[in-house]
RNA sequence: UCCCCAGUAGCUCAGUUGGUUAGAGCGGCGGACUGUUAAUCCGUAGGUCGUAGGUUCAAGUCCUACCUGGGGAGCCA
């Protein structure tokens, strides 16, 4: 084969010139055609749309081009021209090909047709290989990069915050235990516990629920930082909104007081929607399309605003602020529960929220993100900066339509008696957590800061339905299969 | 973990009050077609009906348990 050095498809089909010779290679997704022509629809991931590979039967070997099935990877020299048919500008008029890697079309899992995304989960090692989850893999890693591109402008440093934890007190959830002791005979106390002191880091330790206890250290020398990294919850949680291995970017920010958080949380969500609009248009159009598709069955009432337009929504409007106590007489005193609509009564001042709730006043009464602030101190962690109504906590959640919480922060509680009183109360144990306690004897200060959950950001920004679907590699309860 | 629904060909599904040999579309394979857009047309091969018990003369169909998947709830991000 000539050497002549490749190009990504995503580049050849921006050329305007033609005629001259190029080298793509990538896996074909369809192949059609007659005696005299065939034509190959080929993929590289570079972008969302196949190159057409024309293919002058006669010039080639039969049993060659039989080798071409869905699914094989390909190289292909050949001439760029401009396509006479009408779905593409551009097309290559193949003078070599080489078969890189043959795929045996009877036991090839992906067919050309639309497969369900529940079958495409049970092969997620090919699924990459699919218009929908090409998309999603390119708009999270614009994602990824616009976390730190925004961060980055505003000074914020990256830190990273440990993985192992042997701090249990974070109240986060339930954590996976990290050992190395032999499990089926482990070292045993004289009281005939686990002896985890004979444990490779002589304590018990765990996967971190969240970095953020050591973020606040971080954040009260260097002023503001934020972590980006992996989180892990024991929950046992079969939602499509949950994972048990999810990617959390938490900032943390030194003299933030809550308004401050709520300023940054939003103009950083606002910043990353804007950011895939910017850079990802063509990967979400197809994936509007996709959902709009899904949804042609659904009733008018039931289907969700376009996916582009609901972007553009988001980064057009102000998010609503709205205390906690203000959203209970709100909820109390809509038609919707004087109609008895709501299948969970509004309980009043006290308890938490249910979806229902969170959903009624994002999707019917603002239509549009909300944050809720200054929630019951006895629903919330301990951390969190206490009101002087001595009931509530600086708390805020961000309330996204069709997700839920994708955001949740607070002002911290700086003052160390509060704290330790607090930590008391909650049997948080103050003893292991010397370290925490000590930013707050020395020189302490007001702080704050917020976790988003990376995937639930990726619902929103791709439309997808199930969190399962934005992150390549998925681990719920009894999911660990890739 | 709780509630509801589902599991039939590689995929998406149909299968009547329990009753002969379980069907379709797509995909695969074979063929036709000189420019197709997930091409079209003709032909063809694919099934231990999720697993294990049970009821019955007879079970894809009814019952029980379990497994897996989906929707909702809780926990939360």
């Amino acid at each position: 084969m000539e050497q002549i050095r490749r190009t990504k498809i995503a580049e050849l089909l921006k050329v305007t010139e033609t005629g001259q010779l190029a080298n793509v290679k990538g896996w074909v997704r369809t192949k059609r055609g007659n005696k005299q022509v065939n034509f190959i629809a080929l993929n590289d991931g570079s972008c969302i749309h196949n190159l057409q590979i024309v293919v002058d039967v006669p010039n080639f070997d039969e049993a060659e081009l039989k080798r071409i099935t869905t699914g094989a990877a390909i190289s292909i020299v050949g001439e760029v021209c401009e396509s006479s048919g009408s779905g593409q500008k551009v097309e290559i008029h193949a003078k070599e090909i080489e078969i890189l890697g043959d795929c045996d079309a009877d036991k090839y899992p992906l067919q050309p047709k639309k497969h369900s995304l529940e079958f495409l989960r049970e092969i997620a090692h090919l699924r990459f290989r699919t218009n929908t989850f090409g998309a999603i893999a390119r708009v999270r890693h614009a994602m990824i990069f616009a976390v730190h591109e925004f961060f980055t402008q505003k000074g914020f440093l990256n830190i990273h915050t440990p993985i192992v934890t042997a701090s249990d007190a974070e109240g986060a959830g339930e954590m996976f235990k990290v050992t190395t002791l032999d499990l089926d005979n482990p070292p045993k106390t004289e009281e005939g516990e686990i002896d985890f002191k004979e444990d490779f880091f002589g304590k018990a330790t765990n996967l971190t629920v969240s970095g953020q206890l050591e973020g606040e250290l971080a954040a009260l020398a260097l002023g503001e930082i934020y972590t980006f990294g992996p989180t892990f919850r024991a929950e046992n949680s079969n939602t499509s909104r949950h994972l048990a291995e999810f990617w959390m970017i938490e900032p943390e920010m030194a003299f933030y007081d809550l308004d401050d958080n709520m300023d940054l949380a939003e103009e950083f969500l606002k910043y990353l929607i804007k950011y895939a609009l910017d850079n990802c248009m063509d990967d979400l159009k197809f994936l509007s399309q996709r959902l709009q598709d899904e949804e042609k069955n659904k009733k008018a009432d039931e289907r969700t605003m376009e996916l582009i337009e609901k972007l553009q929504f988001v980064i057009a409007n102000d998010f609503v602020r709205l205390p906690y106590s203000d959203a209970i007489d709100l909820l109390i005193n809509s038609k919707h529960n004087k109609k008895g609509k709501f299948k969970y009564p509004i309980d009043g001042f006290g308890s938490d929220l249910q979806s229902e709730h969170e959903r009624f006043l994002v999707e019917k009464h603002f239509k549009k993100p909300v944050i809720l602030t200054d929630y019951p101190a006895d629903i919330k962690a301990f951390y969190m900066k206490q009101n002087d109504d001595g009931r509530t906590v600086r708390a805020m959640d961000v309330l996204f339509p069709q997700i839920g919480e994708i955001i949740g922060g607070s002002q911290r509680e700086e003052d160390y008696e509060k704290l330790e009183r607090r930590m008391k109360e909650m049997d948080v144990p103050a003893e292991e957590m010397w370290w925490y306690l000590d930013t707050r004897r020395f020189g302490s200060v007001q702080h704050s800061g917020f976790g988003l959950g990376f995937e639930r950001l990726m619902l929103f920004v791709t439309g997808m339905g199930n969190i399962r679907d934005v992150i390549p590699f998925p681990r719920a309860p009894k999911t660990a299969e890739f």
